[in-house]
DNA sequence: TACAATGACACA
DNA sequence: TACGTGTGTCATTGTA
């Protein structure tokens, strides 16, 4: 090995596993091999350039899954430069500590390490805080170590720690491998989390501008005043009120505005006005849409989340408790529809946007296994098959019985929706009533992969005690303790589904960043919305990269739901901008 | 002055 | 009588 060969000296051709820390400054750091349980098969390495080192293993073609604290320190800092795989402590700390059914708990390498060793339990200051200066993103105290712990030593135990807690897992009917693929499949997703976060949603700036300029009227040159537009419906409102000045985004003042006026409000809200004839009443909906527009997504909003042609918000992997993402900053995951046509591809490039339709009744089918609903989730439109085989043919009416079920309604007409249902599909309507139950008796309920919900709180704990558990604890007479009950039950009832059609959607996005770098690089991931991705391509390879996402689709049902005819469909479009998808 | 609660609306 | 689940962000308003 020469001096300039990155790799260090020793370093094993093959590794099932290496654990990576970097040091807090310099560049360095030290890396070990392991076995698949953890075990070390050598010596620790230390690298001049551990960002040069890693890729220079997993330039080998037999790349290791690297084990490191969390994505923040362990990957971010090597983009662009990209691994093929990885264990996330943090993001496994997390599931195992919810499998156990206390949630919520600190899971930074630190909070692992204190738990294996009796220790009091640090907070998670540093996981998945604002990631502050560069110097404190790899400082030890980061990791909530305490003082004179060896990273690399923590690092090695807890992940041994973690696979053992793995492997003592229930292992009947594939529960175990289930786990490991919802550890695989999470920890994959702080890769693309962060390769996300890094690469950026292409951005039109002038596109954008000219929206704004649409609606709102040109950028006010004073900071913080109010576009043309906008005073302009302000002042339209007011005269339509009487003239007397309030504060239209003030609730009370808008409230007494009409009040003063003879019309009774019973809300501000847009459905309520809708309902309300009075002219005001049409300018305040105006009014609230150029407000918000200019409040959430205006110019103040573009200055601080738009750098070089990209939006750059920040994904907090497992920040929902069903194992959706979370989004930290300019909003990420609920960009407006009306903004989307800034979304463009580069010039030669385009957009493969992809969106599961109807996933959540599809994933009901696969998890519960019910022969009938199967058979209607095999169709293109699972509403219009329902309908047909249960509803009489009436869409609406289906649709709206099964998302009832799926969601606990129990209020307007549902009631003879959900008894057609429960005669038709009793399976699947019997899954989803007994995940409501175990929710209304304070148990856990869990996804296909396994992951777990919060356990009730105190509080509800509280409520509930002395109840004996049991199919009557919700339906007993309307006081708090039936109402806590069966908010738990709704609760986790949708959990089930809803966490289920995550684990899915995250095994996609796995198997697809894997397809994608493998066979239409240089085509990348630049969203991911629970059910929906978009692929920043080339042109010559949009085709491509659309089946890949079709492939991914169908892989991803087979790894998370085994054997089903359900289908769950991936649909890609090829668009220049996101606003001509669908 | 700073923070939390509230109402509203955006997304799946 | 009631109440479909999750999330983030903003402006206003009330409280410490």
């Amino acid at each position: 090995m020469s001096a300039a060969d990155p790799v260090p000296e020793g370093w094993p051709d093959r590794a099932a596993r290496a654990a990576l820390v970097p040091d807090p400054q310099g560049g360095g750091g030290r890396l070990q091999p392991l076995a698949e349980d953890g075990t070390p098969t050598g010596p620790a390495a230390r690298a001049a350039d551990v960002w040069a080192a890693v890729a220079a293993v997993e330039a080998r073609g037999t790349a290791p899954r690297w084990v490191w604290a969390a994505a923040d320190s362990g990957y971010t800092p090597m983009l662009p430069g990209r691994v093929t795989r990885c264990h996330d402590l943090a993001l496994t700390e997390a599931l195992l500590v919810a499998h156990d059914g206390a949630f919520g708990q600190p899971r930074s390498l630190g909070a692992a390490w204190a738990r294996l060793h009796g220790l009091p339990v640090p907070d998670d200051l540093g996981v998945g805080a604002d990631s502050g200066d560069q110097d404190s993103l790899f400082a030890p105290d980061r990791l909530q170590l305490p003082p004179g712990t060896d990273p690399l030593t923590a690092v090695v135990a807890v992940h041994a720690d973690q696979q053992r807690r793995v492997a003592a897992l229930d292992d009947s009917d594939g529960t175990k491998a289930r786990f490991r693929l919802l550890v695989a499949a999470e920890s994959a997703g702080g890769l693309v989390a962060a390769e996300m976060a890094y690469g950026g949603l292409p951005w039109r700036n002038d596109v954008h501008d000219a929206l704004l300029a649409d609606k709102l009227g040109p950028r006010p040159v004073t900071r913080g005043a109010l576009p043309a537009k906008l005073a302009e419906t302000a002042q339209r409102l007011q005269e339509a009120l009487g003239g007397r000045p309030f504060n239209a985004d003030s609730h009370a003042q808008v409230i007494k505005a009409f009040a003063d006026q003879g019309v009774r409000l019973a809300s501000t809200r847009t459905r309520h006005l809708r309902e309300i004839d009075h002219p005001a009443a049409e300018i305040l909906i105006h009014y609230k849409e150029l407000s918000r527009l200019h409040a959430a997504h205006g110019w103040a909003w573009q200055d601080a989340w738009v750098r070089g042609g990209r939006f750059r918000p920040e994904y907090v992997v497992g920040g929902v408790v069903s194992g959706r993402w979370a989004g930290r900053g300019g909003g990420a995951l609920q960009i407006p529809r009306i903004l989307r046509g800034a979304v463009v591809a580069d010039p030669g490039w385009c957009l493969v946007v992809a969106d599961a339709s109807q996933v959540e009744p599809r994933v009901l089918a696969a998890l519960s296994r019910d022969a009938g609903l199967a058979r209607t989730a095999a169709e293109g439109d699972l509403y219009q098959a329902l309908a047909a085989e249960a509803f009489g043919g009436d869409r609406d009416q289906a649709k709206l019985g099964l998302l009832g079920a799926m969601y606990g309604q129990t209020s307007g007409d549902i009631g003879p929706l959900l008894a057609t249902l429960r005669r038709r599909y009793p399976a699947a309507m019997g899954y989803v009533e007994a995940a409501a139950r175990t929710g209304e008796d304070g148990g856990l309920v869990r996804s296909v992969l396994g992951r777990t919900c919060p356990p009730p709180s105190a509080e509800w704990l509280d409520r509930t005690e002395g109840l004996e558990p049991g199919a009557d604890r919700a339906d007993r007479a309307d006081d708090d303790v039936a109402r806590s009950a069966r908010s738990r039950g709704r609760f986790t009832r949708n959990f089930v589904i809803q966490a289920s059609a995550a684990d899915w959607a995250l095994v996609l996005l796995a198997v697809l960043r894997g397809r994608l770098h493998d066979e239409a690089a240089p085509a990348r991931l630049v969203f991911f919305q629970h059910d929906e991705i978009v692929v920043h391509a080339p042109k010559e390879l949009a085709e491509r990269v659309a089946e890949l996402i079709t492939e991914s689709a169908d892989e991803a049902k087979r790894l998370t739901f085994g054997q089903t005819p359900v289908r769950l469909p991936m649909v890609p479009t090829i668009v220049e901008s996101y606003a001509d998808a669908k």
